[in-house]
DNA sequence: AGCCAGGAATCAC
DNA sequence: GTGATTCATGGC
């Protein structure tokens, strides 16, 4: 591998890949060395590094940076300044904000993050992402990056749509191997479309998502963050639940008032701040 | 061995 | 409407 010329190079601030990768938003990477990734996502494949603030792309071109991968990353966005507000909404948020939380939200396509928050139910990140790169392997194509790699792209309703029950549960997936059929059913059946929920305001987005069988109200959320940039959302759950209770409430609260307190005080941010939250809290294994 | 995981459907009341 | 139980699978 050429690690001498990369496709694309950049100073950026306010960035950890691997905190952004690792932190649960995506499940098709693979850790090569520290701070260096492959990076699978939709039918796109990346090789991407980082030293100190420096961000490099690898197996990519610069056409493909440009439509894609800068939005994958939110390059565009002064995270800075995301993370000053966030630290200024409450007195508990600084020591959230100090933590260092460098996390982008990256904005994935709407179709691989439905499917794999369906799968994340009641399951363990690694565990997640087995099963997302079982599908991808059993019913994705094969395809090459631009250095020769070979990878899986993330299969289309369309390629999914002979799947059966028995065959998602043949990847692993379970209870939620139904959940997965319905979803597939009610895309290639026009009942859903991902691409309309996109000029949707986002409490009709939402009930639109939850339609498919196995959806609820934080898978939901999950897309509408990280597919949709719905940033004013707050997926809310068991780590989240947690976290808030013990830094906002002091006492146990439903998931209905939580979401009553992010929109108060968070706002807009939300969506980021639930995101610094649950590294937060999962670093330091906060209710464990 | 038993418990629990980036939840939601289902049933009990 | 809220609360408990169940779901499939794997890792600690």
């Amino acid at each position: 591998m050429n690690h001498e010329n990369p496709v694309y190079k950049k100073e950026i601030n306010d960035f950890d890949l691997e905190q952004t990768l690792e932190c649960g938003q995506c499940f098709r990477f693979e850790k090569i060395e520290e701070q260096r990734y492959y990076v699978s996502a939709g039918e796109k494949f990346l090789e991407v590094s980082q030293k100190e603030n420096i961000i490099e792309f690898y197996h990519t071109t610069q056409e493909e940076i440009e439509e894609y991968w800068i939005q994958y990353f939110d390059m565009k966005r002064d995270y800075g300044k995301i993370k000053q507000n966030a630290g200024s909404v409450h007195p508990v948020m600084k020591e959230v904000v100090q933590y260092k939380p460098n996390i982008r939200l990256l904005r994935q396509d709407p179709w691989e993050t439905l499917l794999s928050f369906i799968i994340s139910q009641n399951k363990r990140i690694s565990h997640i992402q087995q099963v997302v790169g079982n599908i991808c392997k059993a019913y994705g194509r094969q395809a090459v990056s631009q250095e020769g790699l070979q990878y899986w792209t993330f299969p289309t309703a369309e390629e999914l749509s002979w799947v059966t029950d028995e065959e998602f549960r043949k990847c692993k997936a379970g209870f939620r191997a139904p959940y997965l059929v319905d979803a597939c059913n009610k895309i290639l059946q026009g009942e859903i479309d991902l691409e309309a929920v996109e000029k949707m305001d986002t409490q009709e987005a939402r009930s639109q998502l939850m339609k498919i069988k196995g959806v609820g109200e934080k898978i939901a959320d999950c897309v509408l963050l990280f597919a949709y940039g719905r940033y004013e959302v707050f997926p809310t759950d068991v780590w989240i639940k947690r976290i808030m209770e013990q830094l906002f409430f002091n006492r146990r609260a439903s998931i209905q008032e939580i979401h009553e307190f992010a929109e108060e005080n968070f706002g807009g941010e939300a969506g980021f701040i639930q995101q610094y939250l649950f590294y937060y809290a999962k670093d330091k294994k906060i209710g464990k």
